[in-house]
RNA sequence: GCGUCCGUAGCUCAACCGGAUAGAGCACCGGCCUUCUAAGCCGGGGGUUACAGGUUCGAGUCCUGUCGGACGCGCCA
């Protein structure tokens, strides 16, 4: 008879509803609401529904509670029924209902809290960062949060797929193969200035080495006046002025025409060289930081499909285009956005936009129930013209979810750390985790709620880091491993232990937060918040530790050892399984 | 200027979509290792939830305004 979570509180509703016929028929419908209190001395389970009704009826809270107690049937889950406060009614579980929990996580294993129905598809799209040089630290965050609300959701029973949209085809890419290519030359004597706005990172001369290693010096054009042909010298470094900027960006449209026009077919190979260099790199840094995907989608596909000139067709066709300066605009102040948009412009080239809108009809199209967009939040604005767009074309933007992740910011003495990507003086991902470590780094990302900035303490999450709470955690797991190893025995044989000498309140305290788990998860992947499974393991951990010393495992008694090792052994289960979702390894020793 | 998000202990953050005495960690003070890992535990001090109103049995949470912060407002991506 294992006395599940579920049972528990679908049972304590039932007494509730029995006594609420008895004392209100009038008020059957009203709906029950169970919570777990904070506040230790308050029960398992409590309801307020005395002071829902009190409203209705007119009456005093603490009468209507009194009455409802009197009228509940009796049940052997409940030990002690209180009223207290304003008219809440407590329940206290009695032994054997708080400690069936341990039975079945064992009986569960791993899957102890694992959501029943398998009956969404969804797809969660995240990091997705240009392809143009390493990931820094806020990419990170974004790693770290997307994988971990996956694992979350399908964990939570949905059917889950992981997705990486690559930039391939924007000026940025141009930019960066302009830069490999003028690193390159730079490798074989020929020097033209670099442009300050180009990618000017060291990784950028490793590519230009590897291009050199394949290609030798087929791609070298000599004469410097060439490869400046037409190209607007730069201004001052000094001149910040909104004018001097423009003529930087001539200045690099340029150089990229003249590398297109005196490389030819060359181009195509220094660009894709330099693509598939910074996706490789991409891939491994993330599978370290144990962060994979099911796919990668490439912005060029789209092109090449020609979905791109297809779905405008269709918002053509539906009326919500319209030419304006030779330029073609979306109307998406229609769907509340606060201005039209671009899709394609004067020149002929589509916007990003333009690619958006196909990417997501696309992924419609590819039939998930649900599709979440993990996004920095500097993108907020963004929202409501991709959405236009969707029901622009038929489709119910309500499917589209976006998960907004605000900003890391990286402190180092006290000061703000600076991460532009162009300037070349960033921390990258791959620094911060030979640093601190994966597991520390992954905790650390979802340990606050993602709509609040991140404070990221390089030097507090580099120094030799007890503070850091993953390790809290992970030494619970230890702990735990080291006591079933030590006593030796079989630990499937503990699922039938007899659990009647569980009466020690930090044991019954224990029960109460592993039978919490199944909820935490569904509540969790329902916010789209693993921060809330964090702080749950936290909790799980200082009640294990503080069970730990106040008693001992391994007595003589048989009895009590066999029911404390099962506890044990439900406590480890649960903490595996809640580390395995955030992506951090559940160590056997420390 | 307009829009979105945010403001909770000295610091970093929670608070189960309106519930009980607002909780943790760090830092500070005092205890616990001849017994399963002291990366641990026990105890203590620390708050007008930015501010002012409003809604109701009840507000950190909801509505209005003010102040402060981050971000966004391109024929960039």
């Amino acid at each position: 008879m294992a006395t599940t979570n579920a049972n528990v509180r679908e049972a304590l509703e039932e007494l509730l509803r029995a006594a609420l016929g008895e004392i209100a028929p009038e008020c059957a419908r009203t709906p029950i609401h169970l919570e777990r209190p904070k506040q230790a001395g308050h029960g398992d389970f409590a309801s307020n529904l005395a002071m829902q009704l009190a409203r209705t009826l007119r009456r005093n809270p603490r009468e209507l509670a009194q009455q409802l107690v009197a009228a509940l049937p009796e049940s052997a889950l409940v030990d002690k029924v209180e009223v207290a406060g304003a008219g809440f009614i407590n329940f206290t579980l009695s032994q054997a209902a708080q400690t069936a929990v341990v039975h079945a996580v064992l009986a569960a294993g791993e899957g102890y809290g694992r959501g029943a129905a398998r009956d969404e598809r969804i797809m969660v799209e995240f990091v997705s960062a240009n392809p143009t040089g390493p990931l820094h630290v806020g990419h990170g965050r974004g790693a770290a949060y997307g994988a971990s609300l996956a694992n979350l959701l399908e964990f939570a029973g949905h059917e889950v797929e992981r997705e990486y949209y690559v930039n391939d085809a924007g000026r940025q890419m141009d930019i960066l193969a302009l830069s490999t290519w003028l690193r390159y030359l730079g490798l074989h004597g020929v020097d033209v200035p670099f442009p300050p706005n180009a990618y000017r990172g060291e990784y950028v001369i490793e590519m230009a080495r590897a291009v050199r290693e394949r290609h030798k010096d087929a791609f070298v054009v000599q004469d410097v006046a060439n490869v400046l042909a037409d190209v607007p010298p730069l201004p001052d470094a000094d001149d910040t002025s909104p004018q001097a900027a423009r003529v930087r960006e001539q200045h690099l449209d340029g150089l990229i025409a003249n590398a297109r026009r005196l490389l030819g077919e060359g181009y195509a190979t220094v660009h894709s060289m330099a693509l598939s260099i910074q996706l490789e790199d991409c891939r491994d840094d993330l599978a370290e930081f144990g962060v994979y995907y099911d796919t990668w989608f490439s912005e060029r596909s789209l092109f090449d499909h020609d979905l791109i000139a297809r779905a405008l067709r269709v918002l053509e066709d539906n009326g919500h285009l319209y030419e304006q300066d030779g330029a073609k605009w979306f109307r998406s102040t229609h769907f509340g956005d606060e201005k039209d948009r671009v899709v394609q412009r004067e020149n002929g080239q589509y916007t990003y936009f333009a690619s958006d809108i196909a990417y997501h009809q696309n992924k419609f199209e590819r039939g998930f129930d649900r599709v979440i967009n993990v996004w920095g939040a500097d993108h907020h604005g963004y929202i409501a013209r991709v959405k236009g767009a969707l029901t622009a074309l038929g489709l119910d933007a309500r499917r589209l979810q976006v998960a907004l992740v605000q900003f890391a910011v990286l402190y180092r003495n006290g000061e703000k750390a600076s991460m532009s990507t162009r300037a070349g003086e960033f921390v990258t991902l791959r620094q911060l985790r030979e640093e601190v470590g994966a597991d520390a780094c992954r905790f650390f990302y979802v340990l606050r709620k993602s709509d609040q900035h991140l404070d990221f303490d390089l030097d507090l999450a580099a120094s030799e880091s007890a503070d850091n709470p993953v390790y809290y955690v992970q030494y619970a797991h230890a702990r735990i491993c080291s006591v079933l190893h030590q006593w030796g025995g079989e630990v499937t044989a503990l699922g039938t232990a007899a659990l009647a000498a569980l009466t020690h309140p930090r044991e019954l305290a224990l029960c109460t937060r592993l039978a919490a788990w199944p909820e935490i998860i569904a509540a969790a992947a329902a916010d789209f918040a693993p921060h809330v499974v964090a702080f749950y393991l936290k909790d799980l951990a200082a009640d294990f530790h503080a069970w730990y010393n106040a008693q001992r495992m391994l007595v003589e008694d048989e009895a009590a050892r066999l029911a404390r090792l099962a506890l044990a052994a439900a406590v480890r289960n649960v903490l595996a399984g809640g580390l395995t979702l955030l992506g951090v390894e559940a160590k056997q020793s420390m």
